[in-house]
DNA sequence: TTGTACGCGTTATCAT
DNA sequence: ATGATAACGCGTACAA
């Protein structure tokens, strides 16, 4: 009995990686190009002839091998993101927005995470690899070297940037002067004149560009208001809870310490509010704190925030990055500004009567 | 003058798309089989010839195209990522654990993104699209419904899962019973008896086990001491901090609220810390607090809680994977429980008398 | 040690 | 509307 297969099937062995699209052609009856053209949806293909592909290809559980398309097409439906951290709330959330769209339409995500500046970043990105493994590229903010950004650019690729301007692509983000004018006028309304700002530095920082207008927007509001923020009051943090716990350690040591302090991020803003719990000093009674983002947990430090909607500047990116490769013509490059809104919460006050007099 | 190159480059279009292995063989002068030989670091080849190669290949910056390599060999150097939620800390901090090692090994990470169950899930995960694109799988912590799993298992790949356990595959995590048991203990303790807990809830949850296996653990510690949580001291949250504020609300509802919550999840714990401020609650003289995961943030929280070393977690599971990778045969299936610490901060303490003896 | 030639599974061009 | 067939770029028997 067993002996019938032998004969029938002589050299068949089983095949395990699924049916291809020869499988599907024998089993309707039709060619090769016939089953691609019916099952891409294609036209020049009667109804009834796709029906019944569709059909087979359904019951034999047919999925067109990616590699092979890929070569065929150069098309591989797979988009990179390039974050520097892939553990901080911003990044995350980020690409969770981007990620829900592209799927929709039909992509993956290759995730890369190129970690700070002068880590071990060349082996990461690789032109020649991007270009041959992905259809466009999603940067997150990562602030890239001059070698990198050329790279980027020769990639004849969509590519779309959330956070950083990065000449001749696409891009979204907030406006980081007017946000961080919005944050610290908060302050200086509520009738605070000795405060604190910590900020990114913006010579060995991963957010040069965010660390630069947000620093702009202060300066701004301070001189609006009449009011200098000494050389001493202005201190650098990592964008880190603890970067801003140390931070904030530093303006309190100051002889003459600021009554209100701004933190150019939600995570160093709730170090300054750690900070200060640790020496006593109340919040907002005794020392106002704001900063920029609206992260996730601030809330639960009451802290007063400016919010940018995260998620939507990842699905904002995914849809220009779409758009971009869904092979229309080069139009002249598009950019988005999403708007960012004061939160206030419970962290900022007006100031105590003696200090604000001293 | 121009008229020379039409002739000697009759068809020759400028390739925009990198170097083949046939312009590195033509400049090289060997065979495409010796460049492949030589790239690859296999035996057969003069030291000189794959010095030559190697030379050209690095002027010529020839990649090899994924799509071709993995159409011949099968292998894609890409392992996919599934987790329920990229927005929570636990998860991104498992990737990224995972993503270096990966990475350093030459492989790509794909992001799954699967979302609560019920969601829009049966399009994200496809057994043939898996099996042809991927050469692995890490399964981060998801609850997968029956037909997921069997998909997963008929796939003939490697698969690693953290925090959950899906019969035959690899797996790496901690023990929940005994975290939680220790969560638990250290309230009793303190003294405290009339405890409440926070749970996930085991029937509709995307952390079915981890539920199931942290309420046990909680079970064995009050039994140990001989309390008990009423029905009505036992609630569920959604693992998130609104929910926990939401929990905690309920619990402190009652007409003898709790002298301590314990929480399954540090961002659970961080609401009930949450919700009494809001009460006027002051944590942990009237109401002590216990968390399980040390979340990057509880310690701004000054929450006690039980650590678990999650970047670990992420970067073994990766471990186990690659070598499931490197094409060993199957040994039996390997299980890694990693250890939990307790780590005591400012949340618990003993209960006030007046509490206690209430 | 090296080269030749075939096949991987698809898409695209042409002919019918 | 459909079919035959030539690439796509690489890996690898097998021949030399």
């Amino acid at each position: 009995m067993g002996s019938r297969d032998e004969v029938t099937a002589p050299t068949r062995r089983p095949r395990r990686s699924g049916a291809t699209i020869h499988d599907v052609a024998d089993a309707a009856g039709v060619s090769t190009a016939t089953v691609s053209r019916a099952l891409r949806g294609l036209d020049r293909v009667s109804p009834q002839t796709r029906a019944r592909v569709l059909e087979v290809a359904r019951t034999l559980s047919y999925v067109p091998s990616p590699s092979a398309a890929s070569l065929k097409s150069g098309k591989t439906s797979v988009v990179g993101v390039i974050v520097p951290f892939l553990t901080r709330w911003f990044f995350t959330t980020l690409i969770d927005g981007a990620e829900s769209c592209l799927r929709q339409s039909g992509y993956h995500l290759l995730l890369f995470n190129i970690g700070s500046r002068g880590k071990a970043r060349p082996q990461v990105l690789d032109q020649q690899l991007l270009a041959k493994r992905l259809d466009g590229l999603l940067v997150l903010s990562a602030d890239l070297d001059p070698p990198e950004v050329a790279m980027l650019r020769d990639l004849e690729l969509p590519v779309v940037t959330v956070g950083l301007d990065l000449r001749g692509c696409d891009r979204v983000g907030i406006d980081d002067v007017a946000a961080a004018d919005t944050a610290m006028s908060h302050l200086l309304t509520l009738g605070h004149r000795r405060v604190g700002y910590i900020g990114g530095n913006p010579d060995h920082d991963v957010h040069m560009a965010t660390a630069v207008d947000r620093w702009e927007g202060v300066r701004r509001a301070v001189q609006r208001y009449d009011v200098r923020v000494p050389r001493d009051h202005h201190v650098y943090g990592d964008w880190t809870v603890r970067g801003g716990m140390a931070a904030a350690g530093r303006l309190l040591d100051r002889t003459a310490p600021p009554t209100a302090i701004m933190a150019a991020s939600d995570e160093m803003a709730i170090g300054v509010i750690c900070e200060a719990r640790r020496r006593g000093i109340r919040v907002p009674e005794q020392l106002s704190v704001v900063g920029i983002d609206d992260h996730e947990l601030s809330f639960t430090h009451d802290l007063t925030t400016v919010r940018q909607d995260v998620p939507e500047l990842g699905r904002t990116a995914a849809g220009l990055l779409l758009s971009g490769l869904s092979g229309q013509e080069r139009r002249r490059r598009r950019q988005v500004v999403l708007p960012t809104e004061l939160v206030v919460r419970g962290s900022t006050a007006a100031p105590h009567r003696r200090a604000r007099s001293a």
